[in-house]
DNA sequence: CCAGCGCCTTGACTTAAGTCAAAAAAGCGT
DNA sequence: ACGCTTTTTTGACTTAAGTCAAGGCGCTGG
């Protein structure tokens, strides 16, 4: 297990603090280990803090009257969540739940927000970490409402190639069915899709690795939005 | 035209600001006019800075690449808009256009990144906005993923009687085109779907007001995400 | 090595919603 | 009130993507 000044030092939240601060940050923080699977909150929940991932992986989703699962985000190491009600509301907009095994920092409302009142910087980060959350909530609803499901598709394998440094393969480091959820569609249909992917030489999908055949084919599908 | 200084602490944005705090944000502010339809910023441009809606409506929207519309927000009177390049990134994650003849106060970045350094509680309003606006997008993406658009409709509808304050009728303040930009379709479909609802006696339309004869109906359809 | 289980794929079918085209209705300035 | 433009509606048709159901693949553990 990573020391805890650490994890906090190396999340771009708290991206230069002073050692004095990190150590004020380190104080109020309250450490929370989950299962696999583990419910951290659910919508509606009232909030009395938000959370940061120390270790392992969080989904952050939506569910439909009938019981359909739409994944906003996936969260790693550094990355925090659950903010929202601290600053609007009270209420968790969306659920959060584990899914590894995770070791997680909770920071209760009331003493960031002192803290946040005292360092004029770390409001700063807070507000650089929330306006990159709007910028990826754009792009999301352009991509549910202006593209086919092809079209995220492709954006997402270029994302995760500019991710991963890689223009040959990338690795997919959720599962299939939850990464239909993330681009908003159905397993099967993202099957199909994949299918026809391969049949047009774009990729050639081995299990999790999926080779990048052509990438500026790719790019042209995630900016055009359709497949032919 | 009213003060400056009125709308400026008229905004939820300087909510509590001492008068010599609004003083200050009165002094980096610079007026701008605008006729109706004119481009205030596209996507992708470098900001120097953000707006408040001083008076007028102005739409922030996107583009697919066929020129195909998506509306995400419709500002008027007090709204700020364009905050998310001031504290990262640098560029405007979408396009934003008067919709009438509009008086806007602009902000300079650094000149606000300075006030907000200064004063806790304008960084705190910033944070409540920001997150404000992450709930909406929350909702937002929840509808185009898990609703249909008659959900998205009677969710739309019964938004609007809350925000009226009236449980009988309501007014769109847009038109029916920008209202299916906004719902995520397209017109043809949402006179479809109205000319449905109409069937159903849930609404009846009469032009821009919308009697609402069955409110827990339309509630019910904003929940369960289909019609019939 | 095989059984059993979850994950993924495939097929046949249905359906919500988009496209294209045209008519009807509503605004608007003169 | 008139002719003009813009907005809204309607109809016929196409299509992307969802549903339901079955089968295949690839694990892990006995």
């Amino acid at each position: 297990m990573k020391k805890i000044l650490q994890i906090i030092s190396d999340a771009p939240l708290f991206n230069g603090l002073s050692e004095e601060q990190l150590n004020d940050v380190r104080q109020i923080s309250v450490d929370k280990f989950c299962d696999k699977g583990k419910t951290i909150f659910l919508e509606e929940d009232d909030c009395n803090g938000f959370y940061i991932v120390a270790d392992g992986k969080v989904k952050i989703y939506k569910v439909s009257f009938e019981g359909k699962e739409h994944i906003l985000h996936i969260y790693g190491p550094g990355n925090p969540f659950g903010e929202v009600p601290v600053f609007a509301g009270r209420k968790f907009p969306a659920n959060a739940q584990t899914l590894l095994k995770s070791h997680l920092l909770f920071f209760p409302r009331t003493a960031f927000v002192d803290l946040i009142s005292k360092n004029p910087s770390l409001a700063l980060n807070m507000l650089g970490v929330l306006s990159m959350r709007l910028r990826q909530f754009t792009v999301q609803i352009e991509n549910l409402s202006l593209k086919e499901v092809p079209g995220r598709l492709a954006s997402y394998l270029v994302y995760l190639s500019q991710e991963q440094g890689r223009t040959d393969v990338v690795t997919l480091n959720i599962s299939k069915g939850q990464l239909a959820s993330l681009l908003g569609t159905i397993p099967e249909t993202l099957s199909r899709i994949l299918t026809k992917m391969n049949q047009q030489h774009l990729i050639d999908t081995r299990g999790r690795n999926i080779i990048l055949k052509d990438l500026s084919g790719l790019e042209d599908l995630a900016e055009h939005g359709k497949l032919q």
